[in-house]
DNA sequence: GCATATAAATTGCACATGCAAGCAATATGC
DNA sequence: GCATATTGCTTGCATGTGCAATTTATATGC
């Protein structure tokens, strides 16, 4: 309250949830899938080679490997991603999205723009998006697993 | 990602994602509870009178009346919350800090002031903070619900 | 004033998630 | 090369959460 740090990291913090919030009704009505879902899809998108283990998968998305190993199922039982195997490790078993799953996710981050262009609506003038969005860059840590 | 907007909404995502994980571990460490709870407190400090009803703090918090109910049971049996009822409507049951809910919000929210100060490290100026402040606030509904 | 509609809160049920334990495969120390 | 440690993944159990139904209380139509 009194710090401008702890105020930002609450409006932070408010924002996305906001945010989130809003998407997740349209995304399981519209989509049929979680935000978690279409996070994990994009995670593979932006990954070297289109696909990760799951404990990257599990880092990326600060969920267990548990809860990896159990969004991965059902997305694979419905079509939305795959399995691969390491020829040298056969620990690892990457997740890997499906052509089907692309495309979802493809659907998904269109509803996504879509709702990213409300919360900025009119009143951004180009420059300050462009600002805003280095101010976000400088938050996210130099690690190369970011999605944006 | 084309898109200045979409970038914006992911990185905010992400960024919300990464400090309230790293929050997480520490809240449940030092002070016993956890970030839902810290926010609770948080919009009853907020609020007028310094008490809400189970589903103004429902949709402040963006979770379900029911979610409430069960948050608010184990933070009335260790003490942080109490309940007050309205004279006029007896269905309304308001959240409403105790004193040692205060002192625990009042701890939790030191650190949470030190991560946030972590999250903006060193290299932020003053001026940044206060026009990154200023943009996060334009992105926040004009309700009166906002915790910042 | 009474019947109906609406609203707040709670509870049953289903599902999602984290933690700890277990299992399989690889890496390390000697 | 073998015993041990570490890593990746899965599963059992406990907890957290949402949705729908229920209960209790207030508001509305007449």
């Amino acid at each position: 309250m009194t710090d401008l740090c702890t105020t930002n990291a609450l409006r932070l913090i408010q924002v996305a949830e906001d945010f989130r919030a809003g998407l997740s009704g349209e995304f399981s009505a519209v989509h049929g899938i979680s935000v978690n879902e279409f996070l994990l899809l994009l995670h593979l998108e932006r990954a070297t080679a289109n696909r990760l283990s799951r404990v990257d998968l599990a880092k990326r998305m600060h969920v267990s490997a548990s809860t990896i190993t159990r969004m991965a199922a059902p997305m694979e039982k419905i079509g939305l991603v795959g399995r691969e195997v390491d020829d040298r490790d056969a620990r690892l078993v990457f997740v890997v999205a499906t052509p089907t799953g692309r495309e979802k996710l493809s659907q998904s981050l269109a509803t996504f723009a879509k709702r990213a262009g409300y919360l900025f609506s009119d009143r951004w003038e180009d420059a300050e998006l462009k600002q805003f969005s280095q101010m976000l860059r400088r938050l996210i840590g130099g690690t190369d697993d970011a999605l944006a």
